[in-house]
DNA sequence: TATGAATGAGACTTCATTCAT
DNA sequence: TATGAATGAAGTCTCATTCAT
C-alpha cells in the first residue's frame, strides 16, 4: 500500500528532485553531495534524509523521473505522415527537452558515461523496445523508396546524439558562441540547420 | 629549471596518466580517487603522489594530453581541397579519435558537463580560434555557392556531437546494438551513414 | 501534584515498558533504539516521548519496575522454616523470575556490565539491606551446624549465577540443547539438578 | 596470501584488540564507538580503520581472540584422573579467564545476550562437540557410580554460570562486598566456597 | 493524545594528503 | 624511488529530541 502523501510532502520531494537533477547533472552520482542537494533546496541534510532514505533513493528517483520525462517526447513518433514531416516532428520534440530539461539530459548523459550501472535495466528493455519499433519504421520508409537507403540505427544516433549536445555541451557552446537554446534566435537557428541538414541528407 | 626525467619517471607518468584517463572518465574529477588511479596503474598511492603532487595536478595532466590530442585531430581541417574532400577527411579523424581515445573523450565530456571549470580558459583560446577558422572556411564555401547556406557553428556542433556520441555513450549503444567502434564493420558502417546524411545535407 | 492517567494512558505506558524491556534486553541503553521501542510497541516516536520525555526516562521506569519485581523475589527468603525449605523455595523464586521476566534479567545484566552506572545507588541501599540480611541467616544456620562452614555471600553469588544464567544466556543454552525454561520439562529438569547439587553442598 | 605484518603492526592490531574487547564489554557492539576505542587504544580514529576496515571488522577480531582463549580453558577437562580431580582443575581454569580476561568474558555475555548472531555458528559447532564430550565424561561417572546421579549439561551450565558471574557481575559483587577477583584472598575464597559446594554436590 | 516534519549532534567511513623510512 | 603508517576534513547516515498541528 502506498504511503499517502500530503501537500507538504509533494512539494518538498519534488523541490529536492529538482534540485538533485542539477547537482546529479553537474558532478554525477559520486561527485554530488547531499550537503549540495539540500542546500539547494533550502533545506537541511537530515530532512532530505526524511524524504528520500539514501543518497542512492534520490539518484533513482532523479533517474526515473527523466527517464519518462525523455521517452515521453520519443512516443509520438509514429503518429504523422510522410518521413518529412515524422522527422521533423521528432527533431522539434528533442530539442524541446533539451531546452527544458538540460539538466535531466545531464544526469542521463553522466549515468551512462559511468557505464549505465542502474539504468541498463530499464535501458535494455523499454527502450530497446522503443528503438527497435522506430528503426522498423525508418527501415519501411527505405523499402518503399520514400528515403535514401541509409542504416536507421545510426539516423537515431544521429539525432539524439545532435540535439543532446546543446543539452549536455551548453558550456562549451556558450563559451564558443556566448550563447545557449535560452537565446530563442539560436534555438530556432540551431533547430532550422539540424533539420536542414538531415533530411536533406535523407530525403532523395 | 626543468626537473630532469629519467626513463623509468617518463614510463610511470605515462602509466598513471593512462589510468588517471580512464578513471576520470568513467566518475569525473570528484568522483574518481587517487587509489583508483593508483590501483590501475599497479602503484602505491604515495608513489603516484611522488609524480603528481595532489589530484588536481593529475587531473591537468589529462585533460592538457587529452586537449592536444583532440587539437591535432583538428588540425588539418584546411588543409585539402573540395568542401566534399574536406568534411569527409574531418569525420574521419573524428571517428579516429573517438576510436582510439574513448577514455579521453569521456574526461572531456565530463569536464564540459560540470561547466568547464578548469577547460574554459583553454577552450576560451585555442579553440575559439581553430573554430573561428573554420567556420571562416566554410562560410566561404557557401558564399562560392559550393554547398548550401547553412550555419557553419551548427555543422561543426554537428560533426563534434555525433562522433563523440559513439565514445562518450558507448554503454548505451552497446546495450542497444551489441557493438562498440572496436567492431571494424560497426565502425565502418557508423562512420559511412554519418558522412552520408551530412554530406548529403550540406551539397547542392 | 500527580497527573491524573486516564485508562489508555496506564495501558500505552505498560505497552512501552514491555517493549522497551524487550530492546535494553537486546541492545543495552546505549544501542537500543527509541525507533525500535515505538516500532514494537505500535506507536510513532513522537507519542513515544509524550509518555515518557527522554530516552533514559523510559530507560529509568524499565529499571525500576525490574527492580521492583526482582527484589519481590527475595522478599520472602526468612519466612519458611529450615535451611532446606528456605533455599529451595529461594531458587523456585530465582527460577520464576527468570523464566517470566527473561528480558528483564537482561536488562539488569547490561546495566551491571555497564558498570551499573544508575544502579548503583539503589543496588547499593535496598539490595545491600537485604543481602545483609540474608547472609546473617545463613551464617547463624552455620553457627548453629545446620549445615556445613561455608562462606554465606557467595552462595548467595551462586544461586543468583545460576537461574539468571537460564535468562540471559538462553540464546546460548537453546544453541546447545535446542530448548529454553519455557519447555516445562527443561526447566524442572534444571531446576531439579541445581538444587540438588547446592542442597547436596551445603547440607551436612 | 597473508599480508605480512611488520612489528608495528603487530604491536598497534594487540593494542586495538585490547581497547576494543574493554569497549564492547561495557556498552556491546551497537554501544561501542570506534571513538572510544581508538582514544582507548592512544590512536587516531582513521588510523584504527587502517588497521580494521569496519567497526564490525575488529569485533569479530575481539570475538575470535576471546572465542579461542575461553576454548583453551575447556581444552583440558578429560586429561586428569578422578571426577574430583576433574572438576576441581576446571573450575580453577573458568576462575582463572574469569580473573585474567574479565572484559574478554562480558563481551561474550553481551555478544550471547543480543543473540549471539554472530557466535551462534562458532557456538554450534567448536563449543557443541566440546560440550558433547564433556558430558559424555560426566555421563560416564554417574553410570560408573563415581557421582551421584545429575545431568551433566546443567552441572556445566552451573559452573559456567558461576565463574562467568564473578567477571560479567563485577560492577555488582564489588558494590556489595567491596571486592573483586583481583583481590587475591576474595579470590581464593570465592573459588573454594564454589569448589566446595558443587563437589559436595555431585560427589557421594 | 497523536503524529508528520524538522534538526543538531554524533556515528561510521572515505579520501586526499603528509610523514617517516 | 618507493611505500607503510598516520591524519584532518568531509561525506553518508542515524538518532534523540523538538516543533507544529
Amino acid at each position: 500500500m502506498q504511503k499517502k502523501r500530503s501537500r507538504i510532502q509533494i512539494i518538498n520531494q519534488q523541490k529536492l528532485l529538482d534540485a538533485a537533477t542539477e547537482v546529479f547533472a553537474s558532478y554525477g552520482f559520486r561527485g554530488a553531495t547531499i550537503d549540495q542537494i539540500a542546500d539547494m533546496a533550502g533545506m537541511s541534510k537530515p530532512n532530505l534524509l526524511y524524504y528520500f532514505k539514501t543518497k542512492k533513493e534520490i539518484y533513482l528517483a532523479v533517474l526515473e523521473q527523466t527517464l519518462n520525462k525523455w521517452l515521453q517526447s520519443l512516443q509520438d513518433w509514429m503518429v504523422t505522415g510522410t518521413p518529412e514531416e515524422t522527422i521533423i516532428n521528432y527533431i522539434n520534440k528533442k530539442f524541446e527537452f533539451s531546452r527544458d530539461h538540460p539538466a535531466g539530459s545531464r544526469v542521463f548523459a553522466n549515468e551512462i558515461m559511468e557505464g549505465a550501472p542502474i539504468l541498463k535495466n530499464l535501458l535494455g528493455e523499454d527502450l530497446k523496445r522503443l528503438v527497435g519499433e522506430n528503426t522498423r519504421v525508418i527501415k519501411g520508409w527505405v523499402t518503399a523508396g520514400q528515403i535514401r537507403p541509409i542504416e536507421p540505427i545510426h539516423l537515431m544516433f544521429m539525432i539524439w546524439a545532435v540535439t543532446q549536445h546543446y543539452a549536455d555541451f551548453s558550456a562549451q557552446i556558450e563559451t564558443l558562441t556566448g550563447k545557449t537554446l535560452d537565446d530563442e534566435d539560436f534555438y530556432k537557428q540551431a533547430k532550422k540547420t539540424v533539420i536542414q541538414i538531415i533530411l536533406g541528407g535523407i530525403l532523395k
